[in-house]
DNA sequence: AAACAGGTGCTAA
DNA sequence: TTAGCACCTGTT
């Protein structure tokens, strides 16, 4: 059976942006099953696609009224009989998980004030985009399986590793495996998920962890340059996954990972277009956006990546 | 069919 | 410090 409710939020919020800005690999657009009537009753102006995900311990779906209208009500769906925690508790981590507390309005102000030009561009067509606070193990997980990977690929073998080796959560999705458990299912079970060389990397991130080599808490109020010395203490972690654990786990919004497409962006938009190195890219991003370098990677990652689906 | 995909580790200057 | 290359696997 599927539970409803409402999640409140002030300013905007961007379902679409927020799950296809690179940051997450866990959530399907999923349209109702007709039967769910309920949820017509519930939010007369709710259309009938949203996103399929887990959160923690719980399969959720979640839609808006209008995915890109930003000032639209957000709504929550799941299996209630899949959790033991009350319904007001589980919006408060969904609310946290979505970083609803995020003061976007000034954090998207802001932005603009420091690039009324390109930026502001960005901005406006990512509207209501939110930097999540995942889990950190599944987004170390899941950013050493998109090294050098395309998102089909990395998708792929993250719901392979869950389903084999997750347990149910509701909704039929499946909870991302702990390190404890990958490391009982072995080399071999990891190679099956199609991760290729980056199967070991995984092992030895799982290990590290197990073995309290690498303590996931530390990043959470260590100073950014000891966060980063833990996290690159394992195989395969080099500074751009890190950051984006950094980023999209522990809400460090004062890095700027760089990837290919934001490479590609910031040497277009600030480097007339002339090719630049991934160090440069990241300093002039850090140089630009300061505290807010996060979000400002977000946006422009977004938008370059819509345009050059369209032609770059 | 060669090149490339949300990089990193390794080696050589 | 920086540059060049291989790497699993799948897709174009």
């Amino acid at each position: 059976m599927l539970r409803v409710f409402e999640v409140s939020h002030d300013g905007p919020f961007n379902l679409k942006a927020t799950f296809e800005c690179g940051q997450t690999f866990r959530w399907k657009r999923s349209r109702f099953p007709q039967e769910q009537g309920l949820v017509q009753d519930l939010c007369e102006e709710a259309e009938h696609t949203g996103y399929k995900g887990v959160i923690g311990p719980l399969g959720v779906l979640l839609w808006c009224g209008n995915e890109t209208e930003s000032s639209s009500r957000l709504w929550v769906g799941c299996d209630p009989s899949e959790t033991s925690e009350p319904l007001d508790r589980v919006e408060k981590r969904v609310s946290h998980y979505l970083s609803l507390d995020d003061d976007i309005e000034s954090i998207e102000a802001e932005l603009c004030r420091k690039d009324p030009v390109v930026m502001k561009e960005a901005v406006e067509f990512g509207h209501g985009l939110r930097i999540l606070r995942q889990d950190p193990w599944e987004c170390l997980a899941s950013f050493i399986i998109s090294i050098h990977n395309n998102i089909p690929a990395i998708t792929r073998t993250v719901e392979y590793l869950s389903r084999t080796m997750g347990t149910p959560v509701g909704l039929g999705e499946y909870s991302f495996p702990s390190p404890e458990v990958m490391l009982s299912y072995g080399i071999e079970c990891l190679k099956a998920s199609k991760c290729g060389f980056r199967a070991p990397y995984l092992l030895d991130a799982a290990r590290k962890v197990v073995s309290g080599e690498v303590d996931l808490l530390l990043p959470k109020h260590a100073s950014l340059e000891r966060a980063r010395q833990e996290l690159m203490k394992i195989k395969g972690v080099g500074p751009k996954v890190c950051d984006c654990v950094l980023l999209f786990a522990y809400h460090r919004l004062e890095v700027f990972p760089v990837d290919t497409w934001v490479a590609k962006a910031m040497s277009y938009f600030y480097f007339a277009r002339k090719n630049i190195s991934r160090e440069k890219a990241r300093q002039e991003g850090l140089r630009r956006f300061g505290d807010l370098a996060g979000y400002a990677q977000e946006y422009l990652y977004y938008y370059i990546r819509t345009l050059s689906r369209k032609k770059f």
